[in-house]
DNA sequence: GTAATTTCTTGAAGTAGTTCAAGTTTTTGA
DNA sequence: TCAAAAACTTGAACTACTTCAAGAAATTAC
């Protein structure tokens, strides 16, 4: 069975089986337990991951002491900073996995080293960033537009499963309100 | 004078002549009147936008008929719908010229030819889609983080000049907050 | 140059959410 | 299996912002 990734990439461009190969032999799954860190605040995010299996998210802790996750991630989505990972700066966010999962995590070395041998896999990345920054544009549309209330109910319809998935809390904060006032929207005491 | 898109390109990647040549041949600069739209709501949006010299924004109509203007883009940024231009989808968005600009816009057919033949600039494409990537991470950390008026100065630190450029109620409404309160932050009545 | 339009200002009243604190329930892991 | 930790709930008090309405100032375009 081969690499998960491949069936992804696969969908956006077609490989070789002498680039599927070589993929195979640089991309190596790892699990990230629960809980753990791949990326703390302050340090430089060099490393893109690809998850197989399971939940991430990147979050940040507000001056408050607060954490309010910005993005979650699921099978089939890459995660990472990318304004520190191009920039070489510190990094402002956490990236944690929320559920014990597995990832394919490939460093920036790697990578670079792997898009000038296979310069077709330029384009997966292209539309993969393209179509990320195209949610995250609804994703603003929507905090904008909507009540609290409405983007509860407007996440829950388009992600019924995933609202069970992740701590309420989480989902709370995503959604940019608080813990307390979800519980009062699912009691419908708003 | 080249074409001033090439001086941006090759900022990420090097080209040759001959590619020059073509994209010189294919790449023509147009004027947006000031108000002009490039894409209204409901439309399938199959072009993308490199500002050559002027303001572009992208803004939705709420529902209390409220323009509320979610990107700005100036000099060396592109501006598009990419989830509609992707999945051919009707656009959430207005694309309107805040201020009478230079745009080269490219149709989705012609680059898409483009990109096969120079399949170098894969990569310029997708080094611009993760740093605006990036860039929308960060745009909602401060939006989750930030009082408002502490979004106005940080936007105020960062940009001065971009402040003086645009009508004070579209800034307002790009920072989520209304034109009033705008006023009252400037008065410093708040 | 001036009328028309657009943008900005101000105060008063209202509200969608937050914060706090304490108790309850559920989940986790040895 | 059960103790500890994590997650959820509730009500009361509070606040950062919105909304409305009307007038003033600035900008645009013929």
């Amino acid at each position: 069975m081969q690499n998960p990734i491949l069936n992804h990439i696969q969908k956006f461009i077609n490989l070789e089986p002498s680039e599927i190969d070589l993929l195979e032999s640089c991309l190596a799954i790892s699990q990230i337990k629960r809980k753990e860190h791949v990326l703390q605040e302050g340090q430089i995010c060099n490393t893109m991951y690809f998850i197989v299996k399971g939940c991430m998210r990147q979050y940040i802790i507000n001056s408050k002491g607060t954490e309010q996750t910005l993005q979650f991630g699921v099978e089939n989505w890459w995660i990472t900073d990318y304004l520190s990972y191009h920039n070489h700066i510190p990094s402002h966010f956490y990236i944690q996995a929320v559920e014990t999962s597995d990832v394919i995590a490939i460093e920036k070395s790697v990578l670079d080293s792997i898009l000038i041998q296979i310069p077709k896999l330029e384009k997966y990345f292209r539309i993969v960033a393209q179509k990320a920054f195209g949610a995250a544009q609804m994703r603003i549309k929507f905090l904008f537009t909507m009540s609290a209330e409405e983007r509860y109910n407007h996440f829950k319809n388009q992600q019924p499963d995933f609202v069970q998935r992740v701590p309420q809390y989480m989902l709370a904060s995503y959604l940019d309100f608080s813990a307390e006032f979800m519980s009062k929207i699912r009691a419908g005491k708003v």
